[in-house]
DNA sequence: CGCGTAGTTGATGAAAATCAAATGTGGTGG
DNA sequence: CCACCACATTTGATTTTCATCAACTACGCG
C-alpha cells in the first residue's frame, strides 16, 4: 500500500478550523481603512450593511439564491446540510471575522442560522465582484480565506471518518481551546453556545453520546464543566493527545 | 430547534466533487493562450513542468515544504491524512483538470500519490503568485475552484457524518459516474482504479464493509461488476435514490 | 411554582468493525 | 505456457461501538 509517513506535523497546522475562515485575524477595532492601496488590513471590514439575526433564526438556507456573501461581527452561525429524511450534518460553526455565503452555481449549498443572536454584515455578490475589480489583492485574500476553509474541512473529514466518539469531542473542544486562545491568549475556558444536538451533528454522533463522552472526560478530570455552557480544558495535553494529532 | 426546510435542491448542484476542482472544463487540447488580456481559456493549462509520478509514489508528503502546486494532466491522484497510529482518510481522487497543493501556513496538510501512474503539471509558488499579478483573473478563478473544492468537502462531511454505508457506496457511485458522464456523455460505466481499501479509506468504512457493499448491490441488480476495475451503473436512479439527494 | 425543553443516565439493539479463512487475480519465473 | 506466489478481494463468524429506546433530572421561563 502507500507510503506511510510517520513524521506527521503536530503543531505545524496554524489552526483556524470550523469551516470558517478568517480573512482578518488582525482586525482592528473599527477599521479606517479607506484607501485603495494594497493596505494590510481587512478590506470587507466595514463594506456591507449590517444584519441582526435571532437566536435559531436562519441567515439563509441551502437552495436559496445565493445574492450575498455575508461576514460574522458578533454572535455564532451554524452551517447544515440535510438529508431528505433529516438527518443533519453541522458543517461550520463560525464566529466574528469568518466569512459565509461563498457558492457556485448561485446557490447557496447549507444552510446558515444564529446559534446565538448574532449581527453580520451583509455583501451583494456584485459589491463583492466589483470590489474584487477594484482591488485585486481581495481576491487573492479570498483565496487563502477559502483555502483556509478547506484545510478546515478536510480536518473535519478525517475526523468523521477515521475517529471515535471520544477522539472527536477530545478535537472539538481543543479547537474551541485554540480558537479561545487566539481571542484571549492562556485561556483555558471555552464556551459553547451551541447545544449537545448541534455538536452531535457537527461530529456525526448522537448527542447520548456526546453527553457521556463528556461525563467521562469530566471522570477523567480532562475537563471541567462550568456553569453557563462554559467548559474549562483542565489537561489540555491529555486532550490533544486524545484528539490525536493535529487536533482539527 | 432548527427551521427545516425541506425544498432541498435535487438537482441544483453543478456536481465537481472528490476534492477536486477544474480550473479549466474548457480545456483546449493544447493552449495556445499567450496575452495578458482577460481570457476564458485556462491560463494555467501549458505552466509549469511534466511531472510523471508511477503508481503508489508520493507527488509530495504532509507536512513538506508546500513550495509549488500541482495540477493533474493525467492519471488519477490520491490525497489522504493519517492520524499517528495510521489510520488513513483518503480526502479525494483527482483527475485530470484538477488542482492540488494550495495551502496555508508554508506545509502540504495532506499527502499525494499516484493511483494510476500519472502526470501533472508543476508550478512553483512564486510562479503562481506572479502570474496572479499579471492576470487578476487568475485569483478569481482559483476562488472558484476552491469554493468548488469546498462544496464538495461540505458534500463528503455530510457523507461521512451521517450516510450508511450502503448510502456512502452508492453516493460514491454516482459521484463517479456523474464525473464519467461529463467526460462522455451518456456513458453508464466507471472506472475503479483505486483498491477497495482506497474506497474503504474516502468513506470511512473498511475493505469488508466495502466489498460486502459492491456485492449487496449487484445481487440488488444495481450494478454490475465488470472486468478491469469497471463498474456498470444498470440503475442509477435507484442508485441516486439509495445515496440520499445530491449525491456527494 | 410548574411546565417544557435540554441534558444525563441506563438498558438494549443494530450496524459496522474486527478476526479469520477462502477465493480470485495478476505477475514472475521455470 | 503453465505453475506458483503474493496480494487483493470476497465471504463468514464474532465482537465492539455507538445508536436507539426509555426514563429520569436539571434548568429556564412564563
Amino acid at each position: 500500500m502507500a507510503a506511510q509517513l510517520t513524521t506527521l506535523t503536530r503543531t505545524a497546522q496554524p489552526f483556524r478550523g470550523f469551516i470558517a475562515a478568517s480573512a482578518a485575524r488582525e482586525l482592528s477595532p473599527a477599521g479606517t481603512t479607506l484607501g485603495a492601496r494594497p493596505v494590510e488590513s481587512d478590506p470587507l471590514a466595514t463594506v456591507g450593511t449590517l444584519r441582526c439575526v435571532e437566536r435559531d433564526m436562519a441567515v439563509f438556507s441551502e437552495g436559496d439564491d445565493a445574492d450575498s456573501v455575508y461576514r460574522v461581527v458578533d454572535g455564532m452561525i451554524r452551517l447544515h446540510k440535510l438529508l431528505p429524511d433529516g438527518r443533519r450534518q453541522v458543517v461550520g460553526f463560525l464566529q466574528a471575522g469568518d466569512m459565509l455565503g461563498l457558492s457556485v452555481g448561485g446557490l447557496y449549498i447549507y444552510t446558515a442560522e444564529a446559534v446565538t443572536t448574532s449581527s453580520l454584515r451583509r455583501i451583494p455578490r456584485e459589491r463583492l465582484d466589483s470590489l474584487m475589480d477594484e482591488q485585486p489583492a481581495l481576491a487573492r485574500k479570498l483565496l487563502t480565506t477559502m483555502t483556509t476553509e478547506l484545510v478546515a474541512a478536510q480536518d473535519q473529514m478525517l475526523l468523521l471518518g477515521r475517529k471515535t466518539a471520544a477522539e472527536k469531542l477530545a478535537s472539538f473542544l481543543i479547537a474551541l481551546g485554540k480558537r479561545a486562545a487566539a481571542r484571549t491568549p492562556g485561556c483555558r475556558r471555552v464556551e459553547l453556545p451551541m447545544s449537545r444536538t448541534d455538536i452531535a451533528d457537527y461530529l456525526g454522533l448522537t448527542t447520548e453520546t456526546v453527553s457521556r463522552g463528556f461525563t467521562k472526560l469530566k471522570t477523567a478530570r480532562l475537563i471541567r464543566l462550568l456553569e453557563g455552557n462554559r467548559v474549562e480544558l483542565v489537561d489540555q495535553d491529555a486532550l490533544a493527545d486524545m484528539a490525536g494529532c493535529c487536533c482539527g
